[in-house]
RNA sequence: GGAGAGGUACCCGAGUGGCCAAAGGGAGCAGACUGUAAAUCUGCCGGCGAAGCCUUCGGAGGUUCGAAUCCUCCCCUCUCCA
């Protein structure tokens, strides 16, 4: 089996950014990448055909919901995450780590791992650093993430300790589960806002060694300001060699500030979610299309905007399909806020090509002005 | 012609002496959303506004300290009988 391989292409003279490229078994994933986030096998209303189309090179999958329904081993007996969803390219699979946080409610956390109370039935589960290595192994993905807890924002110091040890110390039992070489395993940083906690976490995992290492619990309602800080601080003290994947981040900004400061990898729901409830992405900023001025407005969501919604569709109609709930609406929306976001990151990996991000960037910033 | 039911805010619809500027829906308007329990959630929704004040429950009178609510007359709608 072909390990994940990543090389740097080249380093952007004026800041941290970088232009990668990551092997996989499922193909090779140019980065700087944003990943679709594809939580239940699916990208919520889009098919996988529309996904390549848009220029989608890596999905993102998630451990615990797919091990809740329908199942890790029943998703291995069919194949595998890629053949069950028909996606051929390359896979990374969240841990349930995530689910730690945005299911606080319902599970309870120890040294052995985290119990879930079924969010579909009740029914209680523990998912361990070693059972989020054996689902992520059933499902198949390219790239796999240890069992981590990611953090609610605030959170105070001792906490924060507490709970990044206890995610080293996890990571720790993550990699001696692994069985297989084939399947990339990433560490996760995490720390909140206290630097050196992060600075330790990050110290940790690189002694235990990782195919990559992740930033988590960042843009989990802490202050913009914090969360570049810990950004800032902590991406370049990342290995060089390996990818960096910012988790669950974010924003067009967010992304921007992202790849200036070295990161390889994002991946976050809000092009997705946001179309959903109505939000697009714009060169100029989002609107929200439901807006009553959009009503007899028959321009394009974005004026030059290639994406089929926006070659063939006007502001007026996505209104009306929106307002009236019509299932197109959905679709048509996340097409065009993806075809922003692949877009927006095709755009940064050709500027890091022509050694001219940093101008790029100042382009980006500046039309976000109006 | 007779018997009955009913007219409440943009629409539907609760309320039948004070806690009512009036429940709840819907529509409308705006906002939020960051490793997805999300086609979800939140706010506003008579007027001016900080408190507060003003106008409002088919119309006009009346009873009462106080009326969407009780009384009188009028207008209109619906159902059944002839």
């Amino acid at each position: 089996m072909v390990e994940v391989v990543f090389d740097i292409l080249t380093h952007d003279p004026d800041c941290a950014a970088r232009r990668g490229r990551l092997v996989t078994a499922h193909g090779t994933v140019e980065t700087p990448v944003f990943m679709p986030v594809g939580t239940q096998a699916t990208v919520k209303s889009l098919t996988p055909d529309e996904l390549q189309s848009l220029g989608a090179q890596i999905l993102l999958g998630n451990s615990y919901h797919l091990h809740m329904r329908p199942g890790a081993d029943r998703i291995g007996r069919l194949g595998g995450l890629h053949a069950f969803m028909q996606w051929p390219r390359a896979i990374l699979t969240d841990s349930g780590g995530f689910q730690v946080f945005s299911l606080a409610r319902i599970n309870q956390i120890e040294e052995a791992g985290v119990t879930f109370q079924s969010h579909i039935d009740g029914s209680r589960h523990l998912i361990s650093p070693e059972t989020a290595v054996q689902i992520q192994l059933q499902l198949g993905s390219d790239i796999a993430m240890v069992f981590d807890e990611c953090n609610s924002y605030p959170v105070s110091y001792q906490y924060a300790q507490e709970s990044m040890q206890r995610t080293v110390r996890w990571a720790a039992r993550s990699k001696a589960a692994r069985e297989h070489g084939d399947q990339a395993l990433f560490g996760i940083v995490q720390g909140s806002v206290f630097v050196d906690l992060r600075k330790a976490c990050l110290e940790q995992l690189e002694a235990i060694g990782f195919d990559g290492y992740a930033l988590g619990s960042l843009s989990v309602g802490e202050p913009k300001e914090e969360m570049l800080t810990v950004l800032g601080t902590i991406t370049p003290l990342m290995p060089v060699s390996r990818p960096r994947y910012l988790m669950g981040v974010g924003t067009p900004e967010d992304l921007v500030e992202g790849v200036r400061a070295g990161i390889d990898l994002f991946d976050c729901v809000m092009p997705t979610r946001n179309a959903r409830n109505g939000m697009l992405f714009t060169a100029h900023g989002s609107i929200q299309i439901k807006n009553s001025a959009y009503a007899d407005d028959d321009g394009p969501i974005e004026e030059g905007c290639a994406c089929y919604t926006c070659q063939r569709f006007s502001r007026a109609y996505l209104r009306h399909l929106f307002v009236a709930r019509e299932l197109l609406a959905y679709r048509l929306n996340t097409l065009h806020n993806l075809h922003y976001y692949l877009q927006l990151m095709a755009a940064m990996r050709e500027a890091l090509e022509h050694g001219r991000f940093e101008g790029w960037r100042r382009a980006f910033l500046k039309a976000r002005q109006r």
